[in-house]
DNA sequence: GTCTATACATCGATAGAC
DNA sequence: GTCTATCGATGTATAGAC
């Protein structure tokens, strides 16, 4: 359940992110990691882990060492603090999420309707959500738990998945498919919240991710009414 | 926006509660009210506050007796520990959000429909929820940044709240308003967490809480789409 | 009931040997 | 790159005077 990390690298490395020179093989698709690479994303998967566990507040450099076989100083060789750890998996977890409902879109036929790429847009959210991936559910359980100067300071890249909803959501109002008594902003956090609020009481074993993800699409298209 | 707490005292004392003899004139309808009682609500509604702002882990005693303009130390006298708060905040917070729920039910007309019992206990969830009381937005911020075992001990009187909607739900059903391919309990999460995350983007200005909850009704009921 | 002083634990981060 | 040792800061909680 761990063991793979990077989505990307640090685009426009953060601040002060000890600069770590890439060598040769290491590219966003490469394959060749070096040594400390490799550590690096052992001690990234253990953070996620213990960040979705623990939240952030709570989980101390020490639980991250020793989930990652390593010790606790010896993450200071791969990350200037914990700040840095968490900021690196709030990124990535971002990027992955990003990517899953992208890819779920593109997966339709071309001249799928809004309505069917809404759809697709929340079943891959909320399978991603509920997949089990350390970094997102880390990620939805801890935003929150941030210190206010962190929190803001990723208010941006996470407005950019918003952008992604808001997209989708415009497309099919311009085409008329939505009741005019909505508002647009509004039913878009509603979405959103049903879907993230899901890690709370989302269990194994009753309802599959999926399954969830078309009562969420009933609801949010046709309402709990029997007609 | 404080110097309103206690709902009701500590119904069974929470584990190992400094006891405080109520004196003579102390009840949860009673008016007078000693000065350590008095000093034991404005230290609640500072911790309220605190906690709604910065979370469980982040909020310090200094914070809370900063704000409720006393000592660290003074807040020993009137509590146990910094556990012994969160539980009173996360028990008055409940108390409020059940009594709003169930008093906006009460208060429609005897033949009311089920739909118009659930419109109603979503507008007074809401509305509570949004209204701006510092225990009720500490306890939807923090409940899952409480330690695991604290947390635990909690989740049997959510469920005391959960077991309204639970009922509202089952009466609607049995009465065939609605859709047979939907999970009732899956259902109720998703109403329950829709209306729980706007905490997370309600800002004031825009939509007003008893708006946004028409909203949420409406999509509740009947979905997005336009007929 | 509230104050000052302080014990005691925890933890992030650094130093420096290997 | 990882280890041992340790500093220094912070924060809960207690002791005891007033």
């Amino acid at each position: 359940m761990n063991s793979d990390a990077l989505l990307k690298r640090p685009a426009s490395a953060s601040p002060a992110q000890k600069v770590r020179v890439p060598g040769k093989g290491v590219d966003a698709s490469g394959k060749k990691l070096k040594k400390a690479d490799i550590t690096r994303v052992r001690i990234l998967d253990a953070a996620a882990h213990v960040f979705r566990q623990k939240g952030y507040a709570l989980t101390r450099i020490s639980d991250i060492a020793k989930l990652a076989r390593t010790q606790s100083s010896s993450i200071y060789y791969h990350f200037e603090s914990r700040e840095a750890i968490v900021e690196e998996v709030l990124r990535i977890a971002n990027g992955r999420t990003r990517e899953r409902v992208i890819n779920a879109i593109g997966a339709l036929p071309r001249d799928a309707s809004v309505r069917d790429r809404i759809g697709a847009a929340i079943h891959g959210h909320l399978e991603i959500v509920l997949a089990g991936d350390h970094y997102i559910a880390a990620h939805i359980r801890i935003f929150d738990q941030l210190p206010a100067d962190l929190r803001k300071r990723f208010l941006r890249v996470l407005d950019e998945n918003a952008e992604l909803w808001r997209t989708l959501l415009n497309e099919a109002q311009s085409e008329g498919m939505i009741r005019s008594d909505l508002d647009l902003s509004v039913i878009r956090q509603l979405l959103i919240g049903m879907m993230n609020w899901s890690v709370e009481w989302y269990r194994v074993g009753r309802l599959s991710p999926p399954q969830i993800a078309d009562q969420i699409a009933v609801l949010f298209f046709d309402g709990v009414t029997k007609r």
